[in-house]
RNA sequence: GCGGUGGUAGCUCAGCCGGUAGAGCAGGGGACUGUGGAUCCCCGGGUCGCGGGUUCGAGUCCCGUCCACCGCCCCA
């Protein structure tokens, strides 16, 4: 045999049940976002990779050290989207999605590519789905995002937990990086080695820290919220307030504090005690389209893991039940078997017509083999009788009866 | 990027102190001439992840490499 060509470390297809998962976890959420009036973008997987150093942040690890990036062949330096959110923001820029005056609601779908070591729930090509809402600043807005969001996990039947901080403004971020950083340098020694590294660059990183003697440190290092501007607190409160008036329960984690340089104010993720790792996180992003080139801005967003969404999943809702047509006998009966097939297709029943030949007993024995619940056989008798054998293979009974009952039990059985 | 574990039949795995590969399940055929999940019989199937080394001889020992999984970092 030739020499078998398999998929980039990282990369992997999707089969049978993996691709059904998929789908149902997009094919959900999907609903519930358009059932909260979001639209949907389709956007490119390349971009400019300083898109991303721009908005991302050039000292961020996915920038730094995770993006796919190449050069073209008119030497551009392009690369595979990492996240969706620049992309969005992009292209909220690029097509005046500003211009009405009104906010925008958008959302995304589709591959994502980090260069890490892959595991469980981490690939270097996964899947998001995201959303975004641009030009509001009303704390409602950040409430009701954080509430969709729910919805999507809850109409999954994902369990996961909430967890909430602001992370301030401009106004307010200077002056608790400056307390923070006094305080951790004070710590320095008691810190860990990447925790010293992560003092100059992202003082903040250190917080979420999972050595102990840094999260001693962490434990009575100064809070952000301790430090909100009038406006951030308000937001903030604000936000809480809407949150437990939609009934959506959610703890406060004044550790919480992402990766990615540009969010301000409201971040959240919902983490899944199961897989102990984060399947959906956002927040608020409010000088982000500024930066990128469009006109001041605030907005919003939250991007899911699918591949971690389909980890959790219990269950998957069943395939409408399956008729092999069983044809039996000469060119006749092929003939006549193929038009059944159709007109069962037609009429909205998922049918298999067996390519089979010979024994009758490997026709069934194919049927049962690929899941069938139903055979219905067309045979001489059949052709000659008008009657065909209908076989409900769980029951293990069968019948002879007319098409058009046929067609009406199995159509019975789809709905 | 770092650390750990593991790659043997389609799948799950066994294979001792090195002596040239096995089970169960799955698959194909039959017992059973228009009826499937049970039973019995028969059968096919393997560059032991890949490359090199040690050895008379390597699935087994050594080195390298690739891949998967787990943890770390980071993140969805």
């Amino acid at each position: 045999m030739a020499e078998k060509v398999k998929t980039v470390r990282g990369f992997r297809d999707l089969v049978g049940e993996e691709a059904r998962k998929y789908r149902f976890v997009v094919d959900t959420a999907r609903k519930v976002l358009e059932r909260y009036n979001f639209e949907e973008v389709i956007l490119p997987t390349v971009e400019y990779a300083k898109l991303f150093a721009r908005s991302i942040g050039e000292a961020t690890d996915v920038v730094e050290k995770e993006m796919f990036v190449f050069t073209d062949k008119g030497g551009r330096e392009v690369a595979l989207r990492p996240e969706g959110t620049a992309g969005a923001v992009r292209a909220f820029i690029e097509n005046k999605l500003y211009a009405d005056g009104t906010y925008k609601k958008l959302f995304y779908e589709g591959p994502m590519f980090r260069h890490e070591r892959p595991q469980r729930g981490r690939y270097r090509e996964f899947h998001q789905i995201g959303a975004e809402v641009f030009g509001t600043a009303n704390p409602v807005a950040d409430a009701e995002l954080v509430g969709l969001a729910d919805e999507i996990l809850k109409t999954l039947g994902v369990e996961a937990r909430l967890e909430i901080n602001s992370l301030g403004c401009k106004k307010c971020r200077p002056r608790y990086r400056e307390a923070l950083l006094r305080y951790l340098r004070e710590h320095e020694e008691e810190l860990c080695e990447d925790c010293r590294r992560r003092l100059e660059r992202n003082p903040l990183r250190v917080l979420d820290c999972k050595v102990e003697g840094c999260r001693r440190v962490a434990q009575e290092a100064p809070k952000i919220t301790d430090y909100l501007c009038e406006e951030c607190k308000t937001h903030h409160e604000k936000v809480k307030e809407y949150l437990s008036a939609l009934g959506v329960e959610f703890t406060e984690n004044p550790y919480l504090v992402r990766g990615l340089d540009y969010y301000t104010k409201t971040v959240f993720e919902f983490v899944s005690p199961e897989l102990g790792k984060t399947v959906l996180a956002g927040g608020r992003y409010d000088y982000l389209v500024e930066e990128l080139g469009g006109p001041p801005t605030p907005a919003l967003g939250f991007a899911a893991g699918v591949e971690r969404l389909m980890l959790l999943l219990k269950e998957l809702p069943p395939r409408p039940p399956l008729v092999v047509v069983i044809p039996f006998g000469g060119e006749e009966v092929k003939r006549e078997a193929l038009k059944v097939a159709r007109l069962l297709r037609k009429e909205g029943v998922r049918t298999e017509l067996s390519y089979r030949e010979g024994k009758i007993k490997k026709q069934f024995e194919f049927a049962d083999k690929i899941g069938a619940d139903f055979a219905l056989v067309v045979g001489e008798d059949e052709l000659k009788s008008g009657l065909y054998t209908l076989k409900d293979l769980r029951r293990r009974e069968q019948e002879r009866l007319p098409f058009e009952e046929v067609v009406r039990r199995l159509k019975e059985a789809s709905s």
